[in-house]
DNA sequence: GTAGGTGCAAATCGTTTGCAGTACA
DNA sequence: TGTACTGCAAACGATTTGCACCTAC
């Protein structure tokens, strides 16, 4: 399931925080993306709707939401922070490296870390697993461009 | 396998780079330590043994032993960067959130990569997989200090 | 009316870069 | 000897914070 303007909004609401015209921006630049965005880049599509809303607004929106468990923090294996639209519970992502779109899944690691806490004696209490590579529609640009490049 | 200080010594001899002072007790810091640590904490060590070897001079050179495949970039849920002596060979990382201590283990997502690469369209290249918890020492400790707190 | 939210500017943190002097091979 | 390496200081980019004003509830 993929959250809504409406049920962030719902849930911003029921957690007691107020609606702002900011916010509202804010929120409908994320749920309208499919992938995942920097901080930057929802300050940039938002910028655009509205000038005088300011970075640090985006910032602390976004801490929110995050904490509300309404976006999820992606760390790819690169330097950047992103966000995106988080499935509900818990779940991994697959990472296209060019265009950012984000796809969850979920896999059992269960047994891994089973096994892992048995070998190891740690006493485990989380994991991060993120798979990178090209969706399908950036591997067929990346094909015409090889094409292009090569005639 | 764990990397020792000659091998790191050897392995950078062989690539062309030199082999100034400042490098060896870089090296000699990391490869001394179990567990990961970040450059401020490498710079902190360093700074112990000679003071006039810069912050500048330790990123340069983990710069350096990350090309070189000889230390490893972790990097956690939490927002810090960190290396550690690699072990040889793709492997993932179980690291203790207490004290940065980290095992290496290897763990087969081949399946996993293949089922997640059929049903998205993805061209998968490349996955991270790091799982974090308290290793047995740093359980023991807080065991005790539970107990001084309670008593 | 008021607490929470906003925007600005400045501070902060980790990291990188330019440059002139130094020392390893 | 020559080039890679070093340290300093300054630049840099992302994020956070202090503060006075504003506004949703």
């Amino acid at each position: 399931m993929r959250l809504t303007e409406k049920s962030v909004v719902r849930t911003l609401r029921h957690h007691g925080y107020r609606l702002t015209p900011q916010r509202r921006v804010i929120i409908k630049a994320i749920t309208s993306t499919r992938g995942s965005l920097t901080p930057a880049a929802i300050y940039g599509r938002v910028h655009q709707v509205r000038p005088d809303i300011g970075l640090v607004t985006v910032y602390r929106t976004l801490e929110i939401l995050a904490k509300l468990g309404l976006i999820c923090e992606v760390r790819t294996a690169a330097d950047y922070r992103s966000y995106t639209v988080g499935a509900i519970g818990h779940h991994h992502h697959l990472i296209c490296s060019n265009c950012g779109v984000v796809v969850d899944f979920t896999c059992d690691l269960e047994k891994v870390q089973q096994q892992l806490s048995r070998e190891s004696g740690f006493q485990i209490d989380g994991h991060m697993l993120e798979f990178t590579g090209l969706c399908q529609a950036c591997q067929k640009k990346r094909g015409r461009r090889l094409t292009a490049v090569a005639g």
